[in-house]
DNA sequence: TGGTAAACGAGACGGTACGTCACGTCTTCGC
DNA sequence: GCGAAGACGTGACGTACCGTCTCGTTTACCA
C-alpha cells in the first residue's frame, strides 16, 4: 500500500552527481548538494544509498564509460591499435575522465568496494580481449602460451593510469602501448 | 631576525602524517588530528603547508617509497624480474601500500599536484630502466626502435594499479609482466 | 513543515548564558561554552542567534531583572524610598549584579543593540515613576513643572552606576539619593 | 649597560589605542593590531603592560577625559548649568564618547581595575563640585545638611549613563538634570 | 472510494572538522 | 639588554556537512 520508490529522485540523483563530478570533483561533491541539485530531501538519499560512493556506483554502473568494440579482422596488431584509440579517445573527453577519476578516487578510500566496482566495469573488457586472444592463438597469431588475462590487465592500468594522471592518450602513445605489447622488448 | 622554523614541528607533522596514513587511510586523516598526534598546533601547520595533500607530498618525498635497484647482468629478462619481484614485495607490506594508495587518492583529486608527485617519484625509476635498456641495445639484446619509456610507463602503470586495488602483486605475477613485455604477444 | 524548533534548546541555551554570567563574567562567556554547557550544538545558536549579545538580550528579556512595585501612600519620600532601597537590595544579589554590569558591557560595545535593550528594561519602571509623580503632582506634592522622565533617568541612571562600579547600593545610599531628588540642592 | 625605556614606542603604544578606540571601538581593538600600528613588537606592549585594560587606563590618565571647569558665581544654578552643559558639550564629540565607552567596557568586565580608574578620573571632578557646594553653603545658598557627594555621584553618573547609551546630553537636557537637582521633586 | 502506510520535501538537531584570528610566550638577531 | 620580527602552543571563532530525527504532505495500493 505504500508508495513505490520514486525512480524520478533517483535519475535526479545520479544526473547531480555526474553534473557534479564533471564540474567539481569527486572530493568536492557533497550528499548536501546533491540534494539541492536533485530537488531531493536528504533523507531520500540516505534511505536509498549508504554513501557517497554508492551513489557514485550506481551512476557509473548506469551510464557507464564507453567502451567500444574490438574488431576481428586477419590483422590482430591494427584491431589493437584501433579499439585502444577508439578507447582512449573516448576516455579522453572531460566528462569520462572526471569518471574515471572519481572511480580511482573511491577505490583508493575504500579497496573492497572499489575492486568491486572496476571488476563490474573492467570485466567486460577483459572478456573481449581474452576472447579475441583467443581467436589469434587459434590462428597461430599469438604464442601459445600467452597469458591473455595479463595483457587485458596491462591495457586497463595503462588507460587508469592515464585518467590519474589527467593525461589521456593521443594516438601515437595509444600506438606505442600496443606497438610495445605486440611486439615484446626484444 | 625572528625564531626560525622548527624542524622538530616539521618532521612530527610528517611523522604522523605517515602514521595516520598506515592506521587510517589518507580520506579519515585530519589536520587536526595531525596536529595532535604531532603535538604541534594547527596554525603550525598551516604556516607551512596549504592543504593535507601538501603534506602528504612533503613525507613522500622525503621518507620516499621504496625503489630497489635494477641489476646489470647478460640476462635482461632475469634483471627485469628481480628488479620487478622485489619492488612488488617492497611496495607490497601494509605502510607502503597506503603510501601509494594515498598518492593515488591526492592525485584523483587534484591532478596537477599530484602529476608532479607522479613525477618526482617516477622519474628516477623511468631513468633507471631507460638506462639498462640502452645498454641492452648496445648489446643487441633489444630492438633498436624500442620506446624505453613506454615500457617503463608499463611497469609504473601496472605498479599503481595494482596498489590502487589493495592487490600487490605476488612473484608470478610480477613474472607474468615481465613476460608479457619481454616477448610481445606475438 | 520540518520539525519546529526545539523550545528546550533554546531555554537550555538562556539557561547556560544565565549561569555563566553568574560564575565568570560576560567577558568570559564563550559560545562555544554556552553549546557544552547547554548540551546543544553550536550550529543551533548560530541558527537562532546572531552573537552572544543577543543571547543575553533574550535571557534578559525574559528572565528579567527584578522591579519591585512603588506603592502608593500619601507619602511620597517614603514611597520612593521603600521603592529605591528595595530595588537596589534585590539589584545587589550576585546574579542581578552579573546581569547588569552584562547588559552594560554589551551596551558598551555595542550601541545601538544596547539601546534597544535598555529601553525595553527601563520603560517599565520609568512608567511607574511618571504615574507615581502624577498622582503626586495631582495632590500638589510636587512641582507642576516637575520633569518626571528626567527623575526617572536619575534613578536609573544611579543604579546602573552603581552596578556598573560593582558597589551596590546600601539603604543608606539609597535614602541618600531618594533625599537628594526629593529636596533638591537649595 | 641597558638600554632605557623607549619612551617613543610608550607613546606609540599609547597614541595607537586612542586611533583605534575612534575608530573600532575597545571591543574589537587587539594587542596585534597595537603592534602593528604602533610599530611596536607585541613583546614591548607586553613587557610593560599587563593587559588590553592597562594601556587603556594609562591612555585615559594621560590624555585624560575632558572637565572644564566649574566657575563660583552668586547663581550657584548657573554655574552648575554652565559647567554641566560644557562637560556634556565636551563629551559629546567623538572621541571622547569612545574613550568614555571604553572605560565602561573594562569596568564592566573588571570591576576593580575600573573602580580605581573611575576614582582617580571623578575624583578631581567630585572635589570641585564638593568646595563649590561648600561656598554656597557657607553663604547660606543650599540646605546645612546637604550631601554634596551624593550630588557630585548623581551628575557624574548621568554622564557615564548618557555615554554608555551613545545619547550624548544636549543642552536642554543637562539643564533639566541641574533643575532637577537644583529644586529637587517638591 | 476511502484509509493507510510508506515515500517524499523540508529542515532542525548534535556533532566533527574546517581554516582563521588573537592570545601570551618564546627565541633570534641587530642596535 | 631593549626592541622588531615572528614562530610557537592554545583555544575560540563562525561555517560547512555529516548522518539522524521529526514534521506535514503526497500518493499508490487494498479493503
Amino acid at each position: 500500500m505504500p508508495r513505490p520508490r520514486s525512480e524520478q529522485a533517483r535519475q535526479s540523483v545520479l544526473a547531480a552527481m555526474r553534473a557534479a563530478l564533471a564540474s567539481d570533483g569527486y572530493a568536492s561533491v557533497t550528499i548536501e548538494g546533491l540534494a539541492a541539485e536533485a530537488g531531493v530531501s536528504k533523507q531520500t538519499i540516505y534511505r536509498w544509498w549508504s554513501s557517497k560512493a554508492a551513489i557514485l556506483g550506481e551512476a557509473l554502473l548506469e551510464g557507464s564509460l564507453p567502451s567500444p568494440d574490438l574488431p576481428v579482422t586477419d590483422d590482430l596488431a591494427a584491431d589493437l591499435r584501433a579499439w585502444f584509440s577508439a578507447m582512449s579517445t573516448q576516455a579522453g573527453d572531460g566528462a569520462s575522465v572526471e569518471l574515471a577519476r572519481a572511480l580511482i578516487a573511491v577505490t583508493a578510500t575504500d579497496a573492497e568496494l572499489g575492486a568491486a566496482l572496476n571488476k563490474r566495469l573492467a570485466d567486460p573488457i577483459v572478456e573481449q580481449i581474452v576472447a579475441r586472444l583467443e581467436v589469434a592463438r587459434s590462428r597461430g597469431d599469438v604464442r601459445a602460451d600467452l597469458d591473455a588475462a595479463a595483457v587485458a590487465d596491462q591495457f586497463i592500468a595503462m588507460s587508469s593510469y592515464a585518467a590519474l594522471l589527467g593525461r589521456p592518450m593521443d594516438a601515437a602513445r595509444a600506438d606505442a602501448v600496443v606497438e610495445v605489447l605486440m611486439r615484446g622488448i626484444g
